[in-house]
This record gives C-alpha cells, sequence and structure tokens, in this order.
DNA sequence: ACCTGAACACCGTTCAAGT
DNA sequence: ACCTGAACACCGTTCAAGT
C-alpha cells in the first residue's frame, strides 16, 4: 500500500516517543517505513514541515475553552498543554521548534491569547500569551531534557514536584497580568 | 603556534556572527583554524563543551549588581541579558543549550536566583529565576529567529517594538513575582 | 604535548529513472 | 502518482600514528 503522510506523522511520533528526538531523522524514519530516504520528500516538503505537523498533532489532544473567567482558563489551559507535551517523548523541543517558525498553526498557543483577550488589549494579550508561551515550553523543555539525562544517569533525578514549580510560574505571570479586580 | 582553547572559542564565536548557529559545526570551526576536526577534540570534550563555554563567554559581559530594590535589579538584569544576546547572532540558542545543561556554569543567570533571594523564599526564589530564565530565552531566541528568517526573506520584518514587548513581559512576571508593598 | 590522516557511522536533500 | 538508486555535500567523534 502506498506511503501516506499520515503514516510518516505516526512513525515519526513513534520514533520520538521510543528514541527521543536526537534519533529523529528523516533517514531513520525511511529506515522504520521501509523505504528510501527520497520517497519522504514525496509526500512531506521536509523535516522543518514534518515537524510542524508533528507539532499539531502532540497539541491536538488540547481543548481551549473559554469558560469561566479569564483568569482560571488560562491557567487551566496551561496545565493541559503541559500535559500534552509531556505525554510525548521530547515533545517540547518539536512544539518549540514548530512555534518560532509557524505560530499560527499551534491552535492552542493562539487560544491563550484569545482567553487573554477577555481581560486586556489586544496588544497585551498578544504580549500576555507570548511571555506565557516561552515559560511553558521553556520550563516542559527542561522538564523533559532532565529526565532524558537521568535516564541516562547523566543526572540525579531530582525528587521535586515538577508540577508545584510549573504553577508557581504560571500563577506568578498571571497575577501580574491580570491582577485580582476586586 | 600551537591551538589553544580561547582560540577555537574565538574562531566559534566569529562564525556564529557570519554565518549563523546552522553553520557552527566542529568540521567548520577545524576549517576556519586550518586543521583536522579531530585536532579540535584534544582542546575540547566534545561540542556540548564547546557551546557551553561560549555560553559564558556570550553572558560574560552581564554583571548583576544587588544595588536597590530586588524589583529594579531584576529589571536591569534582565535587559542586561537581553542585550548581551542580541550582541551576538544566534547567542539564544547556544545559551538555552547549554543552559538546560549546566545552569550552575551561567553566573549571571544564578544571579537573578540570588537577587529574588533578597524577597522571596529560597524555593520561591529558585522558581521565580527559573520563571524568568525560560522568559527571557525563549523570547530573545524567538527576536533573533525572527531577524534569521527576515533577513532571507522569509518573514516580513516586523516592524514593532520587541523592546517593549520584552519589557512587558518582565514586567508582569516582576508584578506577580515581587507584589508592591506599599 | 599536540596534531594528522583516515576511518566509522551517520545526516538532509535532490533527481533522473523506473513502475 | 509514487518510489528507487544513487549521488552530493555535509555531520560528530575516535584513534593509531606521526612529530
Amino acid at each position: 500500500m502506498a506511503l501516506s503522510r499520515e503514516q510518516i506523522i505516526d512513525a515519526a511520533l513513534l520514533i520520538l516517543n521510543s528514541y527521543g528526538f536526537a534519533d529523529l531523522s528523516m533517514r531513520r524514519l525511511a529506515r522504520e517505513l521501509e523505504v528510501q530516504p527520497g520517497a519522504l520528500y514525496w509526500h512531506v516538503k521536509n523535516k522543518q514541515e514534518l515537524l510542524t505537523a508533528l507539532a499539531e498533532r502532540i497539541l491536538a489532544p488540547v481543548a481551549v475553552d473559554s469558560g469561566a473567567d479569564p483568569r482560571s482558563a488560562v491557567r487551566q489551559a496551561a496545565q493541559d498543554i503541559r500535559a500534552a507535551l509531556l505525554a510525548v517523548r521530547g515533545a517540547a523541543d518539536v512544539v518549540s521548534l514548530a512555534q518560532v517558525l509557524r505560530p499560527e498553526l499551534l491552535l492552542p498557543l493562539c487560544g491563550l491569547e484569545t482567553l487573554l483577550a477577555g481581560a486586556l488589549t489586544p496588544q497585551k494579550a498578544r504580549w500576555g500569551a507570548r511571555t506565557l508561551i516561552h515559560y511553558i515550553l521553556g520550563a516542559v523543555a527542561e522538564e523533559q531534557t532532565h529526565a532524558e539525562l537521568a535516564a541516562v544517569g547523566l543526572l540525579p533525578s531530582g525528587g521535586q514536584d515538577d508540577g508545584e514549580a510549573f504553577l508557581f510560574g504560571v500563577d506568578a505571570l498571571l497575577a501580574g497580568l491580570l491582577p485580582e479586580t476586586r
């Protein structure tokens, strides 16, 4: 049966989870799919485009809903994004790369801006969303890299609660962006 | 004259500024220095170590001083770090990589934690500093990547003020971390 | 001590030619 | 339409052997 774009993304996700981001190469992917490397380029423009598609897939489970107040909606969205990233090995690196090149494609990340737009001027909503995104991706990338290094024994597996540390940053940012209207 | 570690770092910085991060390879570096690739490995353990040394050099001009209140000291430090990064093409990518692997080596980044420790509990200071660092590196990396793409014509050169956007994020974070004690 | 030469095991991408 | 075969121009790293 003919190779398909979806099949390629599936295989990429599999390599990512089994061997990590460093091992995700076009040639490795071709090997896994039992085709020649060149075959991939019929379905995908280049590696960059593949990574962007991969990022979309990784974030697909996240649904930002604007229920309740912006504050708790953003808080929930941040946690959902983190969860989606942690579900796939190396995901934060993939999404960080994609985010810089094609931010408009990553809907959940745009969603943050929409949520903030409910309480801020358009410009502040945009800036605030980017601040959040940089923090989220940076924090989770660090978490995942540390997990990677700890698994290989290059780093002591930190016994601290990453989830708590993550939320501390989100809450600090939210406190600064959306001061209590009381 | 014999090759030296400092010489290698100098050449790396030169390649970075002239051709960008993507072109900074061990082989390219060797070519520039007119030695065989293997020669580099007498002076440097591997590429990772070279990048870490490069990151230290890039951030060397930054001096965090704890004068005045923590708030304005951190604000100034963030701006200084951004300036140091913007002075070298691709610097944010280099420092981001180094930061994940050996955060203790990047003194200016540790300095942020020290500054915050003046007003927060040790744990909150650590978390707060990491939040700031993730934001700073993410924001500047995006700025530099966009400049890179715009220079190549792949992206319209955004006419907005990146400095203002950067400060908005820093101030939001600081407002959340260090609420006005008034 | 410091470097060369040569190798090993890889990359991303292109493209004529086949089916 | 979809893929192979083969090439091009690269990587990071190691290591015997030379000086």
